[in-house]
DNA sequence: AATGTCTTTCAAAACGTTTTGAGACGTAAT
DNA sequence: ATTACGTCTCAAAACGTTTTGAAAGACATT
């Protein structure tokens, strides 16, 4: 049943049927009930191919998610996913995804969306310093919105959590409570995100009057993997930090599995703290201590974005920091003298 | 640039050079390469749009989330999605994913899809014993693969898990530990894979010549805190089970937590098993015997059995049970003597 | 020279919508 | 009776591809 039969059966021409159905207010309202009536009648479902080809868009999103483990193939991705396309759903727009590995493949995948046509606006995640796939965007003026921010100077939408503060507020956490040795377990430094935590959580270290080299810095991959072997690194050390600061939840319970594993005790020997707050991180032993990021609250405000940014809003307008919030569980406490050798 | 504005470049029809591009026989070997020349130089994409609409297909794949927690909201389903997402992308497929709540309007997410001609073919995940999503692919005899299997007698697409015989080893596992009073931490009874698991599990214990009520069967969400839910109540009884087989990993880690803040140990007071096996799972605090299903392989195989059903393969050709290995690690063991009143 | 057979190319139709520009009809004002 | 002006409806064009059916040209065979 296409529009061309329904109006062969109601004696109308298809430009009349197809107004009644859109709503224009240039036909009778007679007529539109009418047309209404037979459409359900019928179980009359509009063409989104056809609808969009005419109209010259597609209604559609996209979002690459990357191929390779961590971050984004943890528990947070899912939970932006969910928020994205809940809202999504609700504006009647599709969600349009693909997989694609980091490195050259992945900006193909990018140009596959884009100049085929087959989004309106893209979601960029992960975002990296130097990111050539916002670069890319921006130059062809092709509307997205990233979660997270990139080096650049020119205005691009996004949805960011403060990083910086977050760690800074750890860094006064852990200093507060004693800690003299200290380390980031961080993630990639290509990653945008990455730096901005290490330069809070050092500047906690120098505004306490401890220099800068009273943390460790290494980078791992964000899972519970490289966490893990960070965290054995780091306790293998002459004299190992009493304080590991992870990049995010998973990383940390490979960490804190890592301290176990050398006899050491959470929080007693060594504290432990994450980034994200996954459902999970109330349960492992002990509960984690943690900066929340409300994810599936920040996929909603992603598409929320969007949105905004196809009904014509300047993506200058559309820039928002938002704050993590500390959730003070057990696996972080009060330096106290080595219980094991 | 279009198909026009490129034929009227090179002095050739659209047709040709449609064909050109397009691989076809008829076309000049010295013009196809003078097509593919141009074609690269102008940065000609083809519209997928129109070439949808024009083919009568989509090329796309429509999934849907279900929005509220519980399974698929675990890092399961990222995995899942990125086997999927990867295969399709190298056959050029998209992949369209929305999210809704269960109730009516999953269905009404489904009937967009698929009557809105959104999609080729859709992937049903989360399997009910009754399943409507399925009945309704069925009548319509639109092409769809299930992640799990559904009480029906017409043939379908899927690939599943042997659950029984999964449940049915760990049971036979736990009797051989000792263990006498048990549990079973099912999932909601509606999904199919919670009647498998049951049955698997209870008939271990039958087969072991213990009647079914040596096991208290209780169901909860399919989270941490529905594992952690269940738990408690079980281990409040007067004489509280001494292994809990939790339906999957996540609710086994909710469990976990329950035990140890009753004061019990695991494994040496409660064993607890789970399914899955998530990367985590080898993290947690012991880590977590469980089953393992690998889950990116099975997003692929998903896929696969898209393409395959897409190229013509019957449904019934396209059915495959794997079976889930065990993985044993530190929390389950032999039942001992109580430690903790 | 006429016929047949490939090879290569083309104009036009088709996919199912929305939009454009115009026409038919009725009613009220001149 | 003509004009003017809404209101309602329509045929045709457009979106950018692929496919259909046919024809033009080259070459070999009679």
């Amino acid at each position: 049943m296409d529009l061309r039969e329904l109006a062969r059966r109601l004696n109308l021409s298809v430009t009349t049927v197809s107004r009644a159905l859109n709503g224009f207010p240039e036909v009778k309202e007679a007529t539109r009930l009418r047309v209404e009536e037979a459409a359900r009648a019928y179980g009359y479902v509009p063409n989104r191919l056809a609808r969009s080809l005419q109209k010259g868009r597609t209604e559609a999103v996209g979002i690459v998610l990357p191929l390779q483990f961590g971050h984004f193939d943890d528990p947070f991705f899912t939970e932006l996913l969910v928020g994205l396309g809940e809202r999504l759903h609700q504006a009647d727009l599709d969600l349009m995804v693909t997989a694609a590995p980091s490195g050259p493949e992945e900006i193909a995948a990018y140009r596959r969306m884009v100049e085929g046509r087959r989004v309106d606006a893209m979601v960029v995640g992960r975002t990296r310093r130097q990111d050539d796939r916002i670069g890319y965007l921006l130059d062809r003026g092709f509307p997205f919105v990233a979660h997270g921010r990139t080096e650049t100077d020119r205005p691009y939408a996004f949805l960011d959590m403060d990083h910086e503060r977050g760690f800074r507020e750890l860094g006064r956490r852990l200093v507060g409570h004693g800690h003299r040795r200290l380390a980031l377990i961080n993630g990639p430094e290509a990653l945008n995100l990455s730096y901005l935590r290490r330069a809070g959580f050092l500047g906690a270290l120098v505004e306490a009057g401890l220099g800068e080299d009273a943390a460790t810095v290494l980078t791992g991959d964000m899972t519970e993997q490289g966490g893990h072997a960070v965290a054995a690194r780091l306790l293998a050390l002459p004299e190992p930090p009493t304080a590991l600061v992870c990049a995010n939840d998973t990383m940390a319970i490979g960490a804190m599995r890592a301290v176990k594993q050398h006899g050491f005790a959470v929080p007693g020997d060594v504290s432990v703290t994450g980034y994200d707050d996954l459902r999970m991180s109330g349960f492992t032993e002990p509960p984690l201590t943690t900066l929340r990021q409300p994810i599936r609250e920040a996929g909603r405000s992603l598409a929320e974005k969007l949105l905004a940014l196809l009904g014509g809003t300047p993506p200058a307008d559309l820039q928002e920091l938002w704050r993590p919030e500390l959730v003070a569980r057990d696996s972080d406490g009060p330096r106290r003298a080595r219980s094991v050798a």
